[in-house]
DNA sequence: CTGCAACTTAAAGTTCACTTCAGCTCAAGG
DNA sequence: CCTTGAGCTGAAGTGAACTTTAAGTTGCAG
């Protein structure tokens, strides 16, 4: 089996071929086209397939990873240091996410103790009050004071 | 200033005046009503749209937070108890959610050496061919080998 | 009392990420 | 050849979480 059809792609992605189709429209994926113009892809697009799972996952939205992908030469097929680029850029965004998502666990733990979510004493929850300068918003949560 | 109009709870928690009638039609949040028919919100309002920030970035929907607030007593403002134990709840999600990314960074991280996404090798992208039994998609991040 | 910013409503619109539908055509086994 | 499952298209539908709009009302400062 040189090229995969739509539903080889699907099964072995996991991911609905309506969807597959949905990423050729936004441009994430491509194909070629039998005579009878159905599609084949390229074992090589099953990466990409991949990628886009895995950067979904860390909560990147279909916009960002299409210019993710964009960055991805054309001419030729991704090498593994192409995918190595990419796959450090999303580890650093992951790594922010997950940080941001510590620090609330952690002041959340705080708040146990304290049962607050009180806007006087809570890091949670400082509201514009105390921290005007800043705007609205759990300031200590999203902007923390390094 | 006994209660807050739209206005200042917005101000006072980021969220707009939108969203805020969006909130009370869901459920999520309540408010008695003037003469003339304008929204008074207790000042404990506060705490429950805290609440609903929060738990949004952890990743809840509004349907599950309308669901965990119901568990709050209804004929009595909240206590601390109360909250504590939404928080600790609440905690512990995050911790699933911040595992799940752990794993997936270090996953990632193992990838950048290896160049791949490799369907053969990587084992963020493990396949319906290999891992059948398992079902489709990157079987090792959602359901790891203990 | 007046003016005007802030409030009210119901209904429609928006964005994201797809899925579903209707009405076809294609490809491959028997 | 025939059947049947798989694939095709464009358009419409979905659900979550809101926002916007239009047309009207309220509340407080001056």
């Amino acid at each position: 089996m040189e090229t995969l059809t739509i539903g080889d792609l699907s099964a072995r992605s996991g991911v609905a071929p309506s969807a597959l189709r949905f990423y050729e429209r936004e441009g994430l994926i491509h194909a070629t086209r039998t005579s009878g113009n159905q599609r084949r892809y390229e074992r090589a697009e099953l990466r990409r397939v991949a990628f886009i799972k895995i950067a979904q996952q860390v909560g990147v939205s279909l916009e960002e990873i299409r210019t993710a992908l964009a960055s991805l030469p054309e001419n030729r097929t991704p090498t593994k240091a192409d995918w190595s680029r990419l796959s450090a850029h999303w580890r650093h965004k992951l790594q922010e996410r997950i940080t941001v998502l510590e620090r609330l666990r952690d002041q959340l733990t705080g708040c146990i103790g304290c049962g607050c979510l009180s806007l006087q004493r809570c890091k949670l929850v400082n509201p514009a009050d105390q921290l005007a300068t800043r705007g609205a918003g759990p300031q200590m949560i999203l902007n923390p004071p390094d």
